[in-house]
RNA sequence: GCCGAGGUGGCGGAAUGGCAGACGCACGAGACUUAAAAUCUCGCGGUAGCAAUACCGUGCGGGUUCGAUCCCCGCCCUCGGCACCA
């Protein structure tokens, strides 16, 4: 094996709830198990066979943490009249010896929680580092206010009436000062890279000679993600391409700016709705007479939830302003503004120009009788033609009327806009930038001080980590701060500036914080249950922070972190659960970039092939629930059944990345198939040859499994694994030790356990592990072993006969032709002489008779 | 409304242009057993037939092809996600 190959393969680590490890999670991990397994035993290097650990040098990494920080293990401890310090280990120590107990092969002497101070040091290092860029911002952000219990809350506390979760109060919101990170500097870079050749990355990972890897190499190395992901990224970001449009209000000095994506209709425009909560709004309307019937309407909207709004049903109104601007488009006329409801601050400039050309636009003016016009025929005459279509011949358009609209067209339009001055080219984005403090106890604290001279200043490398202090009550505030702002004495410190009195930042980092670099932090971690006696990652940052320079973390990340990084990183399987296609990876994006920009990175894409796993649901085809009380404790059934059978079964029982419910039923086949197994082993000598036929069979099925396990359809490798055994224990076909030895190899990445036991039973000592030597070769020759080819005969296209052929003419089409045609049931059908013949080699004669 | 994933026996599913229903579950019959469980053997899409066999059959309608579960066009349904996005 090339030494500078690698391979990666990462499961989303989870977070590790009170309840311990859900079937979900057995699924997702399982997968990561085989691949993990298959691609050791597959880079198992024969030429260091007679080292004793030609297994070890393999650089396949597979490893496993926790999680950890976050608002469940908060509300859970709070509940439970506990600490999260408390049950956060509790829980995690409980999810990795289920882990074990499912024979789950991970890195463990590299496992990590995010909540260990080490950790998130690191985390708060990284945060400093993207602050010092300039990407980090404070600014008022509304949070989530229950005015009852007088704390702030998170959306998932929400329920989607409005009301809080926990008292029923209906909720507001609160304006908060907060830190902001400036992911949509990054928007085009992160809506580009999807698509980006990411060159000698990709190759990286391309040691395994296996089936589709190989095919990676050829095509084109971009990001291999899901479809529908790669979908759900780039509207997540949202990049439309405008103009802004600039228009005098008339008898005021004031402009209204609006944005338009589809500049080439703007012709057709005859008013402009500006949102309810618009800062302008109400100077539009001072003194006037419109001012008590505008500010009803904004009070009235400001009382409908985002939900409400959202409906289907939500019913669009409005209210004229009594004010018109210019309209650029036609000089001369000029362009009523009302305010409503359907226009919200927030996308664009919160104020839109309307047309006939738009749906929503053309009912609202039909429904208060506002005057439309349009620029391009109807198609169909009871409805105008819709401007997303972006076709048409333009009239009554100024310059333009008679132009066809096309590309070329809109980009003319844009030029006149900007040649005019009434406009210009403008970018926007669904994206927002990302609201990264927590008014809660349980999170990486920010490392910032705020100083009454010098501002906010960063904590110095050497003062990190910056911990958590143990508290008893960790209850929200109700002033809406986070509970640390009550610990005076921990709040209380010096400027790293000037040394005068200051206060520390008191937001924590929100849960995405640590998950946003954990795969960079298992390339190099050791913790301290390490049996080889190397330094943990504790005590080796222990000794640069004891160091003389300023910038332990920066020295440490260059001289420790980056190496390992470079060797392991990017992770080429990414495995997991669809609900993290949007923010999780966004986040995680972002930072890999921002840390690529700082030099800190040599790759600009963390993860390369991406996977996503199907919801395992109840067995009544519901969501597992616990008020439902259909959950499926994977403790309980790997107790009745064996670990071996669940880890099976969860590979079994459906496509991996498609949603299947729970049988716990079909869970005794596998238990079955594997008690088959061992019988059959034991009742097998060792000193035959193997029947030609199995030979083919099990060369067949490595390769099977081989491209089974590379593209995730471990169904049919255990439907394969079982099919073979049938074969040969129905015929009176017979294994050799030799071969009984490669199927326990094949066995292994799905059932390790019984792997071992069966290659124990095929000869070899217990010293000897069963994926110690590595992946089997099985190489058949074709014609090699002299069976017969089973052809299939249709007549004009329908099966009508199956004929055996004699290998040794298998592929001769006129000798096949002729023992086909011998047979009596093709004679049969077979009325005169066929028009046309197909012949598919080795499968199939088709005679065409009309 | 838009985007995505799906629709095949009693059930989970297999077959990605070439023998539809592999494999497993459930079910039925038989063997073993005093009996039951377990295990083993056989059967198991529908219709007709004692049978050989024939016809029908992969959500619906059309098309391409010697040949379609698979590719194309138009619909219907289920699940997941997003949405007054200007």
């Amino acid at each position: 094996m090339d030494k500078d190959k690698k391979m990666y393969v990462l499961g989303m680590f989870p977070y590790p709830s009170g309840d311990g490890l859900h079937v979900g999670h057995v699924r997702i991990y399982t997968a990561v198990d085989v691949m993990a397994r298959y691609f050791r035993m597959k880079s198992f290097d024969p030429s260091t066979r007679s080292t004793r650990s030609g297994l070890l040098q393999a650089r396949v990494l597979a490893p496993m943490g926790w999680d950890a920080f976050g608002l469940p293990a908060e509300n859970a401890a709070i509940k439970n009249k506990t600490i999260p310090q408390e049950i956060v280990p509790k829980n995690y120590n409980n999810f990795r010896e289920q882990m074990k107990a499912l024979s789950f092969s991970f890195d463990w002497e590299r496992e990590f929680a995010t909540t260990d101070p080490t950790y998130y040091g690191l985390t708060q290092w990284i945060f400093l580092e993207l602050y010092k860029k300039g990407l980090v911002y404070r600014e008022q952000v509304p949070i989530n206010w229950c005015p009852k219990c007088k704390t702030g809350l998170a959306n998932e506390e929400v329920l989607p009436d409005g009301t809080h979760e926990r008292c029923g109060t209906a909720t507001g919101k609160k304006d908060l000062p907060q830190w902001v990170m400036k992911i949509t500097k990054y928007a085009d870079r992160l809506l580009s890279d999807l698509d980006m050749d990411l060159g000698e990355d990709f190759d990286k990972g391309l040691s395994f000679d296996s089936p589709q890897l190989a095919q990676d190499s050829q095509a084109t190395r971009s990001l291999d993600w899901p479809r529908g992901i790669l979908e759900m990224q780039r509207n997540w970001i949202g990049k439309k391409e405008g103009v802004r449009l600039f228009h005098k209000v008339e008898g005021m000095d004031l402009q209204l700016d609006a944005f338009s994506a589809y500049p080439i209709w703007c012709f057709a425009d005859t008013f402009m709705v500006i949102a309810p909560e618009h800062p302008l709004v109400k100077e539009l309307v001072k003194g006037s007479e419109y001012e008590s019937s505008v500010t009803k309407f904004i009070e009235e909207s400001a009382q409908i939830t985002a939900e409400q709004r959202t409906e289907e049903k939500f019913e669009k109104k409005g209210v004229f302003t009594g004010r018109y601007t210019n309209d650029p488009f036609n000089p001369g006329s000029r362009l009523p503004v009302w305010v409503a409801n359907f226009a919200v601050m927030g996308f664009g400039t919160g104020i839109i120009r309307c047309s006939a050309h738009d749906p929503r636009d053309y009912e609202f003016a039909q429904k208060y009788n506002i005057q439309l016009k349009e620029v391009v025929e109807r198609i169909d005459p009871l409805v105008p033609v819709n401007a997303h279509t972006n076709e048409g011949v333009l009239k009554d358009s100024g310059p333009f009327t008679g132009s066809k609209i096309s590309s070329q067209t809109i980009e003319e339009v844009k030029e006149w806009i900007e040649d005019q001055k009434i406009g210009r080219r403008e970018t926007t984005y669904h994206l927002r930038d990302w609201v990264f403090s927590r008014q809660r106890y349980w999170g990486e604290p920010i490392p910032l001080v705020h100083c009454k001279t010098c501002g906010v200043q960063a904590l110095p490398e050497k003062d990190l980590p910056l911990e958590l202090p143990d508290l008893k009550s960790y209850e929200p505030t109700d002033t809406g701060e986070s509970p640390l702002s009550r610990v005076t004495e921990w709040v209380k410190t010096t400027c790293p500036k000037c040394g005068e009195e200051a206060r520390r930042e008191t937001d924590t980092m929100p849960n995405w914080a640590g998950s946003c670099w954990y795969h960079l932090a298992f390339a190099f971690w050791k913790n301290a249950n390490r049996q080889d006696g190397e330094k943990s990652t504790h005590d080796v940052l222990e000794v640069y922070r004891k160091s003389q320079s300023d910038t332990p973390y920066t020295d440490f990340w260059r001289e420790v972190a980056r190496p390992a990084i470079d060797k392991y990183l990017p992770v080429d399987w990414y495995l997991g659960g669809a609900e993290h296609a949007v923010l999780h990876l966004l986040y995680a994006r972002f930072w890999n970039k921002v840390l690529y920009d700082l030099g800190h990175l040599s790759f600009t894409e963390p993860y390369l092939r991406l996977r996503s796993v199907g919801m395992v649901l109840a067995p009544d085809g519901r969501k597992m629930s616990k008020s439902w009380g259909n959950v499926i404790n994977p403790d309980d059934v790997v107790k009745q059944y064996g670990s071996d059978p669940v880890r099976l079964y969860e590979m079994f029982m459906g496509p991996w990345d498609q949603v299947t419910a729970w049988d716990s039923r079909a869970l005794v086949g596998m238990r079955r198939f594997l008690e088959r197994v061992q019988k059959a082993y034991e009742d097998s000598p060792l000193d035959q040859e193997t029947s030609p036929l199995l030979l083919q069979k099990l060369a067949k099925l490595v390769a099977h499994i081989e491209r089974g396990i590379v593209e995730q359809k471990f169904n049919t490798c255990i439907a394969g694994c079982m099919e073979f055994v049938n074969e040969w224990k129905n015929g009176s076909l017979v294994l050799s030790r030799e071969h009984m030895g490669n199927f326990a190899q094949i066995m292994c990445p799905f059932a390790p356990k019984t792997a071992q036991k069966l290659w124990e039973i095929a000869g070899h000592d217990s010293s000897s592990k069963v994926e110690a030597l590595g992946w089997p070769q099985i190489e058949v020759k074709e014609g090699e072993i002299g069976l017969p080819v089973v052809y299939a005969v249709q007549i004009n296209g329908k099966l009508r006969a199956v004929v055996e052929v004699a290998s040794e003419v298998a592929r001769d089409k006129e000798q096949v032709l002729k023992q086909v045609r011998a047979s009596q049931t093709v004679a049969k059908w077979l009325v005169g002489e066929p028009k046309r013949t197909i012949f598919v080699a080795g499968k199939l004669v088709n005679f065409v008779l009309v």
